[in-house]
DNA sequence: CCATTTTCTTAACCTAGATTAAGTGTCCTA
DNA sequence: TAGGACACTTAATCTAGGTTAAGAAAATGG
């Protein structure tokens, strides 16, 4: 609970009556890990804030391999932003790989907010041009830099990850297949 | 600047008196081709709204290859959003391919229009989302596409460009050698 | 209108990473 | 506590795309 507000007050005023009445539009669930909150092919309604575990979002090309887009833990959103956005059906999985207490912010209740708090719409809109640099970097990251590079920054960006994810999720994040990930892991110096 | 307040109103509400105050908090500027808007190396403060022509974003990797992170053309915003958000300075290049007119948005003025017009506030997180998501499927395209296929994307999406753009560019922009696009190229079937 | 630079093509060769396949280890869970 | 499903490794082979180099075509500018 407190995570998620003092997340919004990073960026943005928030009152404890504002921060109570922001919480009263939002739900708090509890899954166990391996639990689906969000599943390909239906349109996504709403936004995830981890709160306690671990959350990964994917797709499935050619309906065999699955490609991960997002590591989600404390303190992180998450959501399938196209089908979100758009209103049309998705093709994202949305998975716990932990047991795992998420804040749900209903679309509906996210509109509504933004005309109790106006604030909260400059809240959302400075986490989504984060959003939008990080992926900018990402995608310059996998035009132009080695899959050895990338798994290097992502040690560094996300250490608490590599403990908890199966490393097979870490080469698909970053972008290669299991085996080559295992071979190149092999092959690299630790310092 | 129609095409900017018309492009504005696509999203959120602006009165004829509010578009005049938007616009008195920009600047029209005109370029020749060729012109850098923005240089690696030095805080980017601005935004640019292109009005006419055609302007790139690139970065310089290792010192010697350019990688084209977008093309922006009549209807577009362009910008060094890292340094933008951040203020430290960025690794970008902003620069005109065409003879270019550009309507400025200086940060200073962006942030005292949230106060003037919290609609803009609105406008600038939509803007930021749309961005978010179209980022969000170049990456997967980069991940798990082949050149070819993102080729094809490229042409249904941006047909406009394929006249006016160097193909050594696209080849860039798609994340390949020219020397690889070309054999690419040669090798495709037209329909 | 010519000279220079830039863009495009072709071709030989090279490599990061994919694919396939087989074997080992490990951890649920029934 | 055994067995079946995953997770990881290793190795041989393959390929998309990179590199180098050289020549042809086109654009640019003075």
């Amino acid at each position: 609970m407190y995570l998620l507000t003092e997340h919004i007050q990073k960026h943005v005023r928030l009152s404890p009556e504002e921060a109570a009445m922001f919480l009263a539009h939002t739900e708090t669930r509890r899954y166990k890990a391996k639990s689906v909150l969000q599943h390909a092919g239906t349109v996504c309604t709403e936004t995830y804030f981890i709160t306690s575990g671990l959350v990964r979002s994917f797709y499935i090309n050619d309906n065999i391999v699955e490609h991960i887009l997002h590591f989600a833990c404390e303190g992180w959103w998450i959501s399938d932003m196209y089908s979100l956005f758009s209103g049309k059906p998705g093709d994202l999985f949305i998975e716990t790989l932990e047991d795992t207490e998420v804040i749900v912010l209903p679309k509906a209740q996210q509109e509504l907010l933004y005309q109790k708090l106006p604030q909260l719409e400059r809240y959302f809109r400075i986490l989504a041009e984060n959003s939008l640099v990080a992926h900018q970097e990402r995608l310059r990251d996998n035009m132009s830099r080695s899959a050895e590079e990338r798994f290097e920054k992502f040690c560094k960006r996300y250490p608490s990850l590599i403990q908890r994810v199966p490393q097979k999720q870490i080469a698909s994040y970053i972008g290669v297949t299991p085996e080559f990930f295992s071979k190149m892991k092999g092959k690299m110096v630790w310092k």
